[in-house]
RNA sequence: GGAGAGGUCGCAUAGUGGCCUAGUGCGGCGGUCUUGAAAACCGCUGUGGGUGCAAGCUCACCGUGGGUUCGAAUCCCACCCUCUCCGCCA
C-alpha cells in the first residue's frame, strides 16, 4: 500500500507509475474520497466530544433532558458514522488495489519482451552429441519420475528419486551453508497462511488469487512462495534500528495452481504445481533496499557460480513487475533442451509497500519508520535441478556433479542404473 | 473433536455500568543526594489520528468485529489467540 500523503503529494507521479504497470486505478478519486473522508472525521470528532462531555457530567441518575440530550447526539454519530464508513471502504478498496510505483531507474516497457539483459555468463554450453532434455535424463538415470506422479497427483507434478532427491537436498544444504555464513538467519515457516495475511502481502489483488490454492474451510491459503509466511513474521513489530538489516534464509515448499498457464512449459518438471525453495528475506532500513538488492542479486549469481551454470541476469520493465515491487531481477539460467536462458531466480524490493499494510516499522530516537523488504530466491530446486542435468549430461548419458555438489552427495557423477 | 480457564498502557497485576481522563508494583528515563555508584526520595514514562507556528486542545484504542445503553475495560453475540485436562494422532 502507499502512503496516502504520497499519493497527494506525488499524484502525476503516480499515475504514470500506475499506467506503467498496466494497471488502472482512479487516483483522482482516491484523493477526493480522503479529503472527504477528513472532513467528516472531524464533523464526528466533534460529536464524540459533545458526547462525552455529555457523559461526564452525569455522575447518578441523569434527568430526562440530559437522556434526550444523549440521544440525539447518539443519532447524529451514528448518521456520520455510517456515512463515513462507506467513504472508508471505498477509498480503502481503491487505495488497495494501487500497485507499487516502480523506481526511476526501471525501464518503462509494456511486457517481458522490453526487459533488459544487464549481465551474461558464460557461454551456452556446447555438446559434441545431441543433448536430451531433462525428462529424458531423469528417466534413464531414474531419478524424476513424471508418469508415477501423474497418476497419483495429475499433472504437473513430479517424484524426485535416487540421485534427484540427493541433489536437491545438496541445493538446500549449500545455499543454507553458503547464507549462514554470511549471517543471515535460518527459517523453516508455515506453508500454510490465513487469507488476510496474504491479503496485506500485496499477493491477491488482480486476480493473482487465482494461483493459489485456497482452503474454504479454514480460510487458509498454500504459500506459493517462503517469503509469504516470512515477511508477516515480523507484523506488527517495531524493531530495533540496531538489528537491521535483518536478514532470514528460509526453505519451504511453494505451491501454484499455475492457472492461465496450460500448454506451457508442459513438460517434466520446469513449471510444477508443487516445489521446493530457498529464499533470502531482508528487512532493512529506508533508502538502503538498493543496496541490498545489488547485494542479495550478487548472492544470487553466487549460486549459479558455484554451479558452474551459464546464466544472464535480466532487469524486467514495468509491465513485467509484480504488483508489490518497484524494482525486480531475474536470474536466467541456460537450459540447452529449449535453447534459451529461462528464469531461475529472482530478485525484488518492495520497498516499504508491505510493511506499511503489515505495520513493520523501526525506531529512529523517536520516530518509527516503515522498513523496506526484499525477497530472493537462493535455490528453487526444481529448475537448478534441470539446469544441472541438462548442461552437464555426458556422451555415455551420466550427469557430472557440480564440484561444489559432490562433497554433499558423495560421487562425482550420475550414471545410468544397470 | 470434548470440558474448563484466560487475553487490561514494556512486564506483572487491580478493575464486574458513571469517582477509569484505566489504579498499583516492577522496569525504563530525568532529577535531588553522593567523590562515583547503590539505596532513598521527587517527577516523567503507550499507540494511532485530527487541529495548531508552537505550547496545547481533541478523538480513538483494555485480543478482534458487531450489539445493548444517555454512558461500556465492565453487559450481550460472533470470531481469533493462549493455557490446562480428556480423546485422536506423526
Amino acid at each position: 500500500m502507499l502512503d496516502i500523503s504520497y499519493i497527494k503529494d506525488n499524484t502525476e507521479k503516480v499515475i504514470k507509475g500506475i499506467e506503467s504497470k498496466n494497471a488502472s486505478v482512479d487516483v483522482h478519486k482516491i484523493i477526493e474520497l480522503d479529503n472527504a473522508f477528513r472532513e467528516l472525521s472531524v464533523d464526528l470528532q466533534r460529536l464524540r466530544e459533545k458526547r462525552n462531555t455529555n457523559t461526564s457530567a452525569i455522575s447518578g441518575k441523569p434527568t430526562q433532558e440530559q437522556i434526550d440530550q444523549g440521544k440525539s447526539i447518539k443519532e447524529a454519530i451514528e448518521k456520520i458514522e455510517s456515512a463515513l464508513e462507506k467513504i472508508k471502504n471505498d477509498r480503502d478498496t481503491l487505495l488497495l488495489q494501487v500497485p507499487n510505483i516502480p523506481k526511476a531507474d526501471v525501464k518503462i516497457g509494456k511486457n517481458e519482451d522490453e526487459n533488459e539483459i544487464v549481465k551474461t555468463v558464460g557461454k551456452p554450453t556446447i555438446f559434441s552429441f545431441t543433448p536430451k532434455d531433462h525428462v529424458e535424463i531423469g528417466k534413464s538415470l531414474d531419478i524424476i519420475d513424471i508418469e508415477r506422479a501423474a497418476k497419483v497427483s495429475g499433472p504437473r507434478f513430479g517424484y524426485l528419486k535416487n540421485e534427484g532427491v540427493l541433489l536437491e537436498f545438496a541445493l538446500k544444504r549449500l545455499a543454507f551453508d553458503t547464507l549462514l555464513k554470511e549471517g543471515f538467519t535460518p527459517l523453516l515457516p508455515p506453508v500454510l497462511i490465513k487469507e488476510e495475511i496474504m491479503k496485506g502481502l500485496g499477493y491477491m489483488e488482480n486476480g493473482e488469487d487465482e494461483n493459489m490454492y485456497i482452503l474454504d474451510k479454514d480460510n487458509i491459503v498454500l504459500v506459493g512462495t517462503a517469503e509469504q509466511s516470512m515477511v508477516p513474521f515480523h507484523m506488527n513489530e517495531v524493531l530495533k534500528e540496531s538489528d537491521l538489516p535483518k536478514r532470514y534464509v528460509g526453505f519451504s515448499t511453494s505451491f501454484r495452481r499455475e492457472a492461465g498457464s496450460y500448454g506451457k512449459d508442459t513438460k517434466g518438471i520446469f513449471r510444477v504445481h508443487q516445489f521446493d525453495k530457498v529464499e533470502m528475506v531482508s528487512f532493512v532500513k529506508e533508502g538502503e533496499d538498493d543496496k541490498e538488492q545489488e547485494y542479495l542479486l550478487s548472492l544470487e549469481e553466487q549460486f549459479f557460480n558455484l554451479l558452474e551454470i551459464p546464466y544472464q541476469v535480466v532487469k524486467m520493465c514495468t509491465g513485467d513487475l509484480g504488483f508489490p515491487a518497484a524494482r525486480k531481477y531475474d536470474l536466467e539460467a541456460w537450459m540447452p533442451s529449449q535453447n534459451k536462458y529461462r528464469e531461475v531466480t529472482s530478485v525484488s524490493t518492495v520497498t516499504d509497500f508491505q510493511s506499511r499494510r503489515l505495520n513493520i516499522k523501526y525506531q529512529v530516537g523517536n520516530e518509527k519508520k516503515f522498513v523496506s523488504i526484499l525477497n530472493g530466491t537462493a535455490y528453487s530446486m526444481n529448475r537448478p535441478i534441470i539446469a544441472i542435468l541438462e548442461n552437464n549430461q555426458q556422451a555415455d548419458g551420466s550427469v557430472h556433479i557440480p564440484k561444489i555438489l559432490q562433497p554433499y552427495i558423495g560421487k562425482e557423477k550420475i550414471s545410468i542404473k544397470q
